[in-house]
DNA sequence: AACCAGGGAGCGT
DNA sequence: ACGCTCCATGGT
């Protein structure tokens, strides 16, 4: 049978707007139309729909492994919650308040190099720097007429040819040697990215950050959001903010026994609990800054 | 205009 | 182990 390029993923409890804008991943671009976006190369833009999520492609392809891969729709989100600490209202908030938002399974390398551009930046200009890098550096996919092109996230070894002045010029600064080395570090051989999703949670962390640039939150980002660790729990700036606030009165916790309780308290799926809380504090925060503008 | 951002390296204690 | 400063850049 004849192929077409609009299709619908079925799948329930599925928030793409939280999932695809809650910073796990900074290439996808939101329109009236939905949101667009690369996988593998692909040109895809998804939106919205009633039983699932509405898939329109540039070319027609036999099966979408690779999508519903991506979006690990065949998750099934309320088991994950069930398996969250009975007796943690604040976490039982949060995932009430951001109901549907997902985790995504990306690909490690870009996952790897967004995460190195990521630090002391805000989500909107990780997304412009990677989109820079993309333009410049990627590869044209093909895209359905009409549409803006689009460029895949560069590979590694795509960007261990360039100079650290070539990635300058897409606004990462002291970031651009980090990114560098470690796409030298992967065209090389010297890490293998692959080998890491088959070691041990601890191994795969200590394996990412040999890279220079890399340290715990960065490597546990890429745990969470491209191998699928599921205890996977990185801490930034807000996380510890809100851990702070909801499990030790507020008191400033020292990072030894902030990672003690993690690990005693979450459970099996901590990664995902990690994303609710994170998503969760940013939107209330969010809003508190917007309300104290319009009031004064 | 000043402040801070999904951090990490390189120090010193 | 912890705490501090610096790193480059731009958004609110």
């Amino acid at each position: 049978m004849a192929s077409r390029d609009e299709i619908i993923l079925t799948t329930s409890e599925y928030d793409l707007d939280a999932t695809l804008a809650c910073g796990q991943a900074f290439g996808w671009e939101r329109d009236s139309d939905g949101w667009t976006g690369v996988i593998q190369g692909r040109w895809v833009r998804l939106a919205s729909v009633a039983d699932g999520i509405k898939v329109h492609l540039a070319e027609t392809s036999r099966d979408l492994v690779w999508l519903s891969g991506y979006l690990r729709t065949n998750v099934n989100i309320r088991e994950v919650v069930a398996t969250f600490p009975k007796d943690d209202e604040h976490l039982r908030d949060a995932v009430r308040m951001c109901a549907g938002l997902r985790l995504v399974r990306q690909d490690p390398w870009e996952c790897l190099a967004s995460f190195i551009l990521s630090s002391t930046k805000q989500i909107v200009q990780i997304r412009q720097i990677v989109r820079a890098l993309c333009e410049r550096y990627g590869t044209a996919v093909v895209i359905p007429r009409g549409e803006a092109s689009r460029f895949s996230f560069p590979t590694a070894t795509q960007l261990a040819a360039l100079s650290e002045t070539d990635l300058r010029a897409c606004k990462m600064g002291f970031r651009a040697p980090y990114l560098l080395a470690a796409a030298r570090c992967v065209t090389s051989g010297e890490i293998n990215l692959e080998s890491v999703g088959s070691m041990k949670l601890s191994q795969a962390r200590e394996e990412l950050m040999k890279l220079d640039g890399v340290g715990e939150k960065i490597a546990d980002c890429v745990l969470l959001f491209a191998y699928g660790f599921p205890t996977a729990f990185p801490v930034d700036v807000w996380v510890r903010r809100v851990l702070s606030q909801f499990y030790f009165r507020g008191r400033n916790v020292k990072p030894d026994r902030l990672r003690r309780f993690i690990e005693r308290h979450f459970g099996p799926n901590a990664g995902y609990a990690q994303q609710y809380l994170f998503h969760h504090v940013r939107l209330t925060s969010v809003k508190k800054v917007s309300r104290e503008q319009t009031e004064i």
